[in-house]
DNA sequence: GAGTTTGAAACT
DNA sequence: CAGTTTCAAACTC
């Protein structure tokens, strides 16, 4: 574990386990409980401190999430230790035992200190009536620290709202480490990392905010909701995957939440600023201002590579869960993979019209949304569910972990608009088989090591149809498999021929994309105009329409018709004199053609002009012709107020 | 596109 | 854990 340097703090607050094996052990640990406790502030308020190592951000609840160290836990004032330093990307829980009395205590806010200073982070732990979950989420290395009860240290008017004479309060003091610690935060310039307590340098900003009614609105059995938004004038590239988020509780004492303060601290080298536009423009709002608009809390899945989650509740002794995304729980959304940015990096969803959340935003519609709206996702095959809610995991989105969008889904709730049911469907998944998540296609590093996790029970297709989960992964069958009639084995003939078939139609799809690649690249070498000159030499009609001849009979039309314009003549008049314009220049063209093929160079550029403007050939009659011929012009020469004369080339 | 087949998931 | 039902994808016509 990579100790953390000591910071400007008196005490720090451990979450201990039982048994206590270190306040942030480096690996997860597999004691688990499902409503662990941990006493957190000086007056003995129970709390459930949980820590997990993840690079990502990725939570859930006690019950279900996995890879969270939990575990009856006390407050204890220690001095710093290597134990007591958090290691990058540790999230805590703050969860309030179901039994909370009234004097127990939660965090309802972090707030940044005064400007200016050491901009230190704080954490204000309330009273807390309601059983629900409150969440502490820090993406940054912090320490916990007590402060005194009056609130010493924090802001002006931010601690008194939140202590009464018969609640017991507490204030912690959340400061984060230094940025010399592994995480890739690029350090302060010319700060001592050591010792120097380093404000939160950040690269990208983005508060989080979460309104006052919607904090009124968490009801007990529900989960609260959070917004992450960008500051205004804040610019966000990307959403950290770690985030410092604290939610309020129903009966809680109110403090102030000063978004902007709440910052996240750095994340990934912001290739392409084109993803700010997902960002909900929103200002930052504090408990105060809060808005209509239902927050929520976006916290980025897992990718999937990460997504495994060690030491999980007491139901996954094998040990990896894999938490899915969209997830909502301990008021924790999980983004699913298709709102990550590349990297692993999750896309702030926009709180109004996310992508994720326009499907099935009412009962029996066709899930979809708009193109305008769609989040880039990866291609997907769109599920066509109609009876699960795509809350089962008969469909591929769900069970991918996915949100479904552009599906084809009816009466879907695999969205973050029905984010609790999700979640509880989420929940019931993993109460039936902890391990539903996990993909069915064991990785490994090469293609004999990739094998279905439980084998398929096929019993008419030979194992040799889609149906087949085996087939379809393109796999041979295990003696996990409890197949019968199984023919998908490597010496089976039916799967060889078949094996040919395909080969046969994968080379043909080949050779076919390869011509129309070589058709598409001569198509892109051909001139852009066909030859100049014919086979015996002579330049043909059309080779004098050049650019330069095009943009000067242009000019000399729009002249005209400014002349005309200018003139006053009507409407009529002046189309009929743009034509005939049209048709000095076409003679002047077809003159010079004509110079030495004569009538048979006039058809030809009549047939050019016919193509182009079919309606104006007749001007090529010299009937039509008001101005009579040109036979010195070489390119049209304007009456109007152009004049130009290229030449040809 | 409608109907059938299939096997995983869900349920009992 | 086994049998049954439900479900959505794969498949056929």
């Amino acid at each position: 574990m990579k100790k953390g340097p000591s910071i400007c703090m008196e005490k720090i607050i451990t979450v201990k386990r039982e048994p206590i094996d270190d306040a942030y052990p480096t690996s997860p640990s597999t004691k688990t409980t499902s409503t662990a406790v941990a006493t957190a502030t000086t007056t003995a308020p129970a709390q459930t401190l949980m820590t997990k190592t993840t690079p990502a951000a990725s939570l859930g609840t006690a019950t279900a999430t996995s890879g969270v160290v939990t575990g009856t836990a006390s407050a204890t004032a220690v001095t710093p230790s290597p134990g007591a330093v958090a290691p990058e990307h540790k999230i805590f829980y703050i969860q309030p035992k179901p039994e909370l009395s009234k004097t127990q205590c939660t965090v309802v806010s972090v707030m940044q200190g005064p400007s200016g200073t050491t901009s230190s982070t704080k954490a204000v732990v309330a009273n807390a009536h309601s059983k629900q979950p409150v969440v502490v989420i820090s993406g940054s290395p912090i320490k916990l620290t007590p402060l005194s009860r009056a609130g010493a240290a924090l802001g002006a008017g931010q601690a008194s709202s939140s202590v009464g004479n018969n609640i017991t309060c507490t204030l912690v003091h959340v400061q984060p480490l230094n940025a010399t610690s592994k995480q890739n935060i690029a350090p302060k310039a010319g700060a001592s990392p050591s010792k120097t307590p380093v404000p939160l340098q950040i690269q990208k900003l983005v508060p989080i905010s979460v309104a006052a009614n919607s904090l009124a609105k968490i009801q007990p059995g529900t989960t609260p909701q959070f917004t992450m938004a960008a500051a205004p004038t804040t610019s966000v590239r990307h959403i950290a995957p770690k985030v410092s988020i604290v939610s309020a509780v129903p009966g809680s004492q109110t403090v102030r939440l000063t978004t902007p303060s709440l910052q996240v601290r750095n994340i990934a080298p912001a290739e392409k600023p084109a993803q700010v536009p997902q960002l909900a423009p929103k200002p930052a709002v504090t408990l105060a201002s809060s808005v209509a608009q239902q927050p929520r809390l976006i916290v980025p899945a897992l990718p999937s590579s990460m997504s495994q989650i060690s030491g999980v509740t007491g139901a996954t002794a094998a040990g990896n869960v894999q938490f899915p995304h969209g997830v909502l729980s301990g008021g924790v959304v999980y983004l699913p993979q298709q709102a990550l940015a590349p990297g692993g990096f999750p896309i702030a969803v926009p709180m109004q019209t996310s992508a994720l959340t326009t499907s099935a935003q009412t009962s029996m519609t066709v899930n979809g949304s708009s193109a305008e709206s769609s989040p880039p996702s990866r291609p997907r095959k769109p599920c066509n569910c109609t009876k699960s809610q795509c809350l089962k995991l008969y469909c591929d989105c769900f069970a991918n972990g996915e949100f479904c969008n552009n599906c084809n889904c009816v009466n879907c709730s695999n969205n973050m608009e029905r984010e609790n049911e999700r979640s509880k469907a989420i929940k019931a998944c993993l109460d039936r088989n902890p391990l539903a998540f996990h993909p069915k296609i064991g990785k490994g590093r090469g293609d004999s090591d990739r094998r279905h996790n439980k084998g398929c029970h096929c019993k008419r297709s030979g194992c040799l149809k889609n149906y087949c989960e085996c087939y379809e992964a393109k796999i041979l069958c295990t003696n996990l498999c409890k197949c019968t009639g199984c023919k998908n084995f490597e010496e089976s003939p039916e799967r060889k021929t078949l094996m040919h078939l395909a080969d046969a139609a994968e080379v043909r799809v080949k050779q076919q994309n390869a011509a129309r690649t070589k058709l598409e690249s001569q198509i892109e070498d051909l001139p852009s105009r066909p030859t100049f000159l014919s086979n015996s030499g002579e330049r043909l009609p059309f080779s004098f329409v050049t650019d330069d001849v095009v943009q000067a009979t242009c000019q000399c039309l729009l002249a005209q018709a400014s002349n005309a314009e200018n003139e006053g003549k009507p409407q009529a008049m002046i189309e009929k004199m743009i034509l005939e314009e049209f048709g000095r220049c076409l003679l002047s063209i077809i003159h010079t053609a004509n110079g030495t093929k004569g009538k048979e160079a006039l058809l030809q550029v009549t047939c050019i002009f016919t193509h182009i403007r079919g309606p104006f050939n007749f001007i090529l009659s010299p009937s039509n012709w008001s101005h009579g011929n040109h036979p010195e012009a070489e390119v049209p020469e304007c009456r109007g107020v152009a004049s130009f004369n290229p030449g040809f080339h």
